[in-house]
DNA sequence: AAAATGTATGTTTATCTGCTCATATGTCCA
DNA sequence: TGGACATATGAGCAGATAAACATACATTTT
């Protein structure tokens, strides 16, 4: 691994900051196989439309998905397969913590 | 990948919460190869002694790092070679992401 | 024991975050 | 066009956070 620039400093604890969130990792757990709308997303998770709508604005500034018009209705989907591997690697991270005495 | 507990969620989150900050990802990119004081940890970084113990903190709660006192000084090291590769992961995806039109 | 050095901790402050509420925008249909 | 439905957006608030500051604690040295 080379030097730490400070732009990719920045911009991976900007990555790492997005996935900081239960409600954001819900919400790409819900879009790794999938395409849901916002409502559904809203009924799934529980939560406000609004609050689901806001944080797929955050979601989508960096480009973790995308979304589609289809009439009224809006789809969200994945746009980024390589944050699965981080999501895979920190749940696999979480697992085997829970393991040790 | 199994469902998604809400501990896990939890657990998850809170990793990346605790990545998503540049001081901190910044000192465990300084323990990587080798243990450092606290001190010399504040000097690198430019920083209070009292912010880097701080974080220090934050870090060694999530076992991301380990303490060992010598005499005045306690020097701090990496405790989980994991994360290691999140931070890599992360980094890859970064300099990709720069790549793109 | 007292001073010096290195670290930890409590408090305060400014900033950031995530949610809710209200409202605007966009789309379809009668 | 007007109303109904789906989503987006802006304002405001409560809680979280990171750093600065002052100070407490721990260890060595004199």
């Amino acid at each position: 691994m080379e030097q730490l620039g400070q732009e990719t400093l920045q911009h991976i604890s900007q990555m790492f900051k997005v996935l900081g969130d239960p409600t954001r990792i819900s919400i790409l757990y819900l879009l790794k196989e999938r395409e849901l709308s916002v409502g559904n997303i809203a009924k799934e998770l529980e939560m406000e439309q609004s609050a689901v709508s806001h944080q797929l604005k955050t979601l989508k500034n960096m480009q973790l998905v995308k979304s589609r018009r289809a009439g009224k209705t809006v789809y969200y989907s994945q746009d980024d397969s390589h944050v699965w591997g981080l999501l895979e690697q920190a749940i696999e991270h979480t697992l085997h913590q829970n393991c040790q005495p």
